[in-house]
DNA sequence: GCCAACGTTGGC
DNA sequence: GCCAACGTTGGC
């Protein structure tokens, strides 16, 4: 039988906000509050059983901390129509929602998670795009071939 | 805390 | 369609 096809993904989240230990802890959650238009584009994209970097941002250091795979796509984003939430949006109608997200579930943390300073040294803005001064963008693909070495450098995964 | 990068908004 | 103003992200 052929190796599943997979692709994999780079998804950035604050430590404070929602780090990898509450995403251990709830062993699945809905990726909502994306709203950037090539963020969610991205989204779209995915596939179940794509797997996606859990990467820490605003924080000493930034760094790929983690891993996990996408259970359900093209979802719908709840928090848009929350008028209590910071992700409320007026213009989105239940008939044309804006904004969508995927569910995600928990793989485990790396044994030696990568800063982004030795990401840096290692790869290039092409190979890499989180690497790329100024790259705002906190959902990204990760080509296939890069995945797989930084799943070998990452370590195992702990539960 | 600073600020570079860059996406979004809205006037024209 | 242009672009100035403004807001946000996120590294440092």
């Amino acid at each position: 039988m052929a190796e599943k096809d997979i692709s994999y993904w780079l998804m950035k989240s604050e430590p404070d906000v929602y780090g990898i230990n509450h995403l251990k802890k709830e062993k699945e959650t809905l990726w909502d509050g994306i709203r950037n238009y090539q963020a969610r584009n991205f989204m779209r994209s995915m596939k179940i059983g794509d797997q996606a970097f859990f990467y820490h941002s605003n924080c000493t250091p930034p760094c790929i901390v983690g891993m996990m795979e996408v259970t359900e796509t093209n979802l719908i984003d709840p928090t848009q129509y929350d008028t209590n939430s910071k992700y409320y949006d007026a213009k989105s109608t239940k008939d044309k929602p804006r904004w969508d997200c995927v569910k995600l579930k928990y793989l485990g943390i790396f044994n030696n998670p990568l800063t982004l300073a030795e990401l840096k040294v290692t790869y290039s803005e092409e190979e890499l795009k989180v690497v790329q001064r100024g790259n705002r963008l906190s959902i990204m693909p990760v080509d296939k071939k890069i995945a797989l070495l930084l799943i070998t450098k990452l370590g195992d995964l702990h539960k």
